[in-house]
DNA sequence: CTAGGGTTAG
């Protein structure tokens, strides 16, 4: 440190008179300085920085900013500290932009009040915009939203002018559904002070909309917004997709295309993650072309949601082939193929891969834990799962949180251990929440325990009255143990509540559109055909299933269900033989399951549908979820 | 010649 100080000391003490040459000496290094900052390149800047001490040239107020920046940029608070002394040694320190630098450093390493001490101890400063703007920034980035905002307010009462960067360091404070109302307000104020055709400004709004979860005032000004820039289209994509809209993701990135918008990579991880929850794996395959021809195969979020989507498709070999050429994975790579794993009911492929993942010295997470644990009670793995509960906090240091313990709960009520399960609930550090006390309630339904049932039912309905789910599961149980009377109490429990079991629809994805059924439907264009196919694949299932007399029962039913509408309309239209297909289900019941097993029999191919809780996978007439029913 | 800001995966 002091050996870099020296050289300036000596020079400002020997050579005050000759200023203005180190000044202009300063100049050219100030150029080059320049240049690098500007390509991002600040190491380089800090080595250049280095050699122009070394050469005994004096840093001037235009050399700081650019020195400043690249400490910050790259996170060095020593020697950003340093620079604050030569700042000082060099007479700088009242330069507004050298003190606006120093403050924005500061706020990027969380000093903040170090940060405040600069804006605070130079009286200049505390009449400028741009200081303010830093040091609020930087308060809202470190999550200091009150203190940014007393900022605000103490600029509006002294009369320093605001302008649209202001804002943009404030609204992100108000990105959650808390400060919305403030957030509101601070939108009405831009428009007032006609800071709204600042591009930024819009897309600012748009993502604090979006992370409110009012995805509609969202969408209101984004289609307010007349020259929408990438960014806006990218907010809207990645917004409807964090709030599970993917259909409106798909229609937006149709729309983006068709105006001849060219994605980046932001963009597609968007549109690769609702194609993820759609299952919509041909819209997947060309975004994947997409994202070779237009170079962005090295992009490690792309991988990865590539690999989630093919997963969570059901296409596990493609997910995989991704996976294993991947030159470096992370942990959201084997989150994802573990996940996609276990999803399917490869239990034991998926917790092979965890035990690969540890010994490549990765360190696990919360996340990684959920879909490790789920892919154990999913394969029947019930004390390896409970190994690996144990072993979160034993090994790993991570405390198991509630999702955790719905997971074990899980893992033990499918193996029949049901007073086990209620055990841990008691025993849980927590209160338990709603999926805690539905774990137990499912497992109550496979192995038929009607008053550990009722328990279960009284709790989860406490904590979410409106899930019509637990209802539906509880009035299942009571109508396979013949009591009536309880299957009656249900039903007037929930016309009480006014709860109303929406419409089951499926829907399914062919040549990038998406085709919805609801039960009994005949709106679809290609309705005659679907009956039609429909018609014979419900003979072959009735033929195939003739000789036993319980499954009779159950095909019985003729009721035209929204998921064997879906699968007709599938079978049409593709050569299904050797394919995979997928269909999403909102809800799929008992007696689809065995027709959908019947009928890959019929067609061998491959089923995957997704329900609102878990994928079931249909190979050749065989289901690798048959615990479920 | 110089400062403050917006979008990203499991």
């Amino acid at each position: 440190m002091s050996r870099q100080n020296l050289p300036l000391c000596i020079n400002r003490a020997r050579l005050p008179q000759t200023n203005k040459t180190a000044a202009a000496t300063g100049g050219k290094w100030n150029t080059q300085l320049r240049e690098l900052s500007k390509q991002g390149q600040y190491s380089q800047a800090l080595v250049l920085y280095r050699q122009l001490l070394r050469s005994g040239a004096t840093p001037n107020a235009f050399t700081f900013p650019f020195i400043l920046k690249s400490s910050a940029a790259l996170s060095l608070p020593l020697s950003g500290t340093q620079l604050h002394c030569h700042v000082i040694k060099s007479g700088c320190l009242s330069e507004p932009f050298v003190q606006t630098s120093l403050i924005s450093m500061y706020c990027k390493f969380g000093f903040l009040v170090n940060a405040y001490n600069v804006f605070d101890e130079s009286p200049d400063s505390t009449g400028l915009t741009v200081c303010y703007n830093a040091l609020m920034s930087g308060f809202i980035q470190k999550s200091r939203f009150s203190n940014g905002l007393l900022l605000f307010r103490e600029m509006r009462a002294k009369g320093v002018a605001f302008n649209s960067v202001t804002i943009l360091g404030l609204v992100p404070g108000c990105a959650i559904p808390m400060h919305l109302n403030l957030g509101m307000s601070l939108h009405c104020l831009t428009l007032k002070y006609g800071l709204s055709n600042d591009l930024a400004i819009g897309n600012c709004f748009l993502s604090m909309y979006v992370h409110c979860g009012s995805i509609k005032s969202a969408r209101k000004l984004f289609d307010e917004i007349p020259e929408k820039g990438l960014i806006t289209w990218n907010a809207m994509i990645s917004g409807y997709s964090q709030n599970g809209l993917g259909t409106e993701v798909l229609d937006l990135y149709r729309d983006m295309l068709s105006l001849g918008v060219c994605p980046d990579e932001v963009t597609l991880v968007g549109v690769l993650s609702s194609c993820a929850n759609l299952g919509a794996q041909r819209i997947g395959r060309e975004v994947e072309e997409k994202i070779e021809s237009l170079g962005f195969g090295y992009n490690p979020f792309l991988k990865n949601s590539l690999i989630s989507m093919y997963a969570r498709c059901g296409n596990l070999a493609r997910a995989r082939a991704i996976f294993d050429a991947m030159p470096a994975k992370n942990l959201v790579s084997w989150t994802a193929i573990i996940g996609g794993y276990g999803m399917h009911g490869h239990g034991e492929v998926a917790v092979g891969l965890f035990d690969e993942m540890i010994r490549t010295d990765i360190h696990p997470d919360k996340a990684i834990f959920v879909c490790v644990l789920s892919a154990c009670s999913h394969a029947g793995l019930t004390d390896k799962g409970l190994d690996y509960f144990y072993s979160m906090e034993k090994k790993y240091n991570l405390i198991p949180g509630s999702e955790h313990y719905s997971c074990v709960v899980d893992l033990l009520g499918r193996a029949g251990r049901l007073s086990e399960a209620r055990n841990l609930i008691e025993s849980m550090p927590m209160k338990p929440d709603g999926p805690v006390w539905g774990a137990l309630l499912g497992a109550c339904k496979i192995h038929k325990n009607v008053e550990l049932a009722e328990l279960a039912f009284d709790k989860v309905v406490e904590l979410e009255p409106t899930n019509i789910g637990y209802y539906v599961l509880l009035s299942n149980i009571y109508s396979e143990s013949d009591n009536l009377g309880g299957v009656l109490r249900i039903r007037v429990m929930m016309r009480e509540r006014r709860l109303k079991k929406d419409p089951g629809y499926s829907y399914v994805e062919f040549k990038g559109r998406t085709h919805l059924f609801m039960a009994g439907d005949i709106s679809h264009p290609q309705t005659k055909e679907i009956y039609a196919m429909l018609q014979k694949l419900e003979d072959f299932a009735k033929k195939e299933n003739g000789e036993r007399k319980k499954d009779q029962a159950i095909m019985r039913n003729t009721a035209v269900h929204s998921e064997r509408l879906a699968i007709a309309f599938a079978l049409l239209n593709t050569n299904a033989k050797g394919d995979i297909l997928v269909i999403k289900n909102l809800r799929i019941c008992g007696e689809c399951h065995l027709f959908v097993k019947l009928v890959s029999k019929f067609v061998n191919c491959q089923f995957v549908i997704r329900d609102a809780t878990r994928f079931h996978h249909f190979t050749g007439g065989s289901c690798s979820c048959n615990d479920y029913w």
